[in-house]
DNA sequence: TAAGATGATGCAACCCTTTGTAGTTGCATG
DNA sequence: CATGCAACTACAAAGGGTTGCATCATCTTA
């Protein structure tokens, strides 16, 4: 699965991307390209500084706006998800690649990996009772791993 | 109710944070007071720099990032909430003060209040299933209201 | 192919928040 | 008191991300 979730090879991958950025009346550059090829082939979780440092290796000269923008655009199109995992910057990750949600322990910094399945339900009651329809794709929730909260106990 | 969720007097109130400071080897200081006060009296979700406003007219030269820090302890200590509305900035709230969430839509911004009781199943479910206590007290979830999706749908 | 319109980018400036640090304040102990 | 220690703060700098704007690239239409 790729990007748009459709088996197919990286240069066939990004002609769909430039269709679908075509059909809402944008285009497909270069830069775009490179963006989109670093977050379709990290294995996980990407920062937009990891990104950049890897489009700058072909175009020197390309700005990080350009990364944050196009990410931005990208997470408009629900292309790619942003979650925050507690580390002080957005990680970007394929939308339709693993879908998950993470728990982050605030206090040693684990993340355990939640099934999606764990919040459809909430996802349901949203939009029957309160006519929403919640962003729910790649969650970081924050909270305190049992560990720490014994930790907390024992010191007490 | 007030921030430690007793009924008492402002000043018996910020006596009663002092105590708990203590207990954790932290002090009342007259910036933390006044900050404290701009929370507890706001009547809902307080930025940082609502919060340095008021302090700075009475003390002049307190620094914003005691504000920032201050705030972070009073969360460590789990008496005000920090809160994403979608803003830009991060939103401070009285921990005990009126339990809910807001569903904030990504399009128009609009934000719908949500009881906490939507969340407290969830809650159950993280902890017994993944031993995590997940922070669910005061959420922004956000996604798109359907007054906002009908539009997509019309225009398409 | 020319002209106009719209989208995309680089750059600089900015916004919100965090962090390092040196100096101060307050508490405890002798 | 004097001394020592830990907490606290102001200040400055930095970090992550966004925005305004002038320029550049691409598309449309004639
Ligand atoms: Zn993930
Ligand atoms: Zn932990
Ligand atoms: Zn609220
Ligand atoms: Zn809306």
């Amino acid at each position: 699965m790729n990007l748009f979730g459709r088996k197919q090879k990286q240069t066939e991958a990004h002609n769909h991307i430039a269709d679908d950025l075509s059909q809402k009346g944008l285009r497909m550059t270069p830069q775009r390209l490179m963006i989109v090829a670093a977050v379709e082939n990290s294995t996980n979780h990407i920062s937009a500084e990891e990104i950049y440092e890897q489009v700058i290796e072909k175009y020197p000269n390309v700005n990080i706006s350009t990364v944050y923008r196009t990410l931005d655009t990208l997470a408009e199109m629900r292309l790619v998800t942003k979650t925050d995992l507690g580390d002080g910057r957005v990680r970007y990750h394929p939308a339709d690649k693993g879908h998950h949600h993470h728990l982050v322990c605030r206090e040693c910094g684990a993340i355990i990996d939640l099934d999606e399945k764990a919040l459809t339900g909430i996802q349901a009651t949203l939009l029957r009772d309160y006519n929403f329809i919640a962003d729910l794709r790649h969650l970081g929730i924050s909270g305190k791993c049992v560990k720490c909260n014994r930790q907390v106990v024992r010191e007490t």
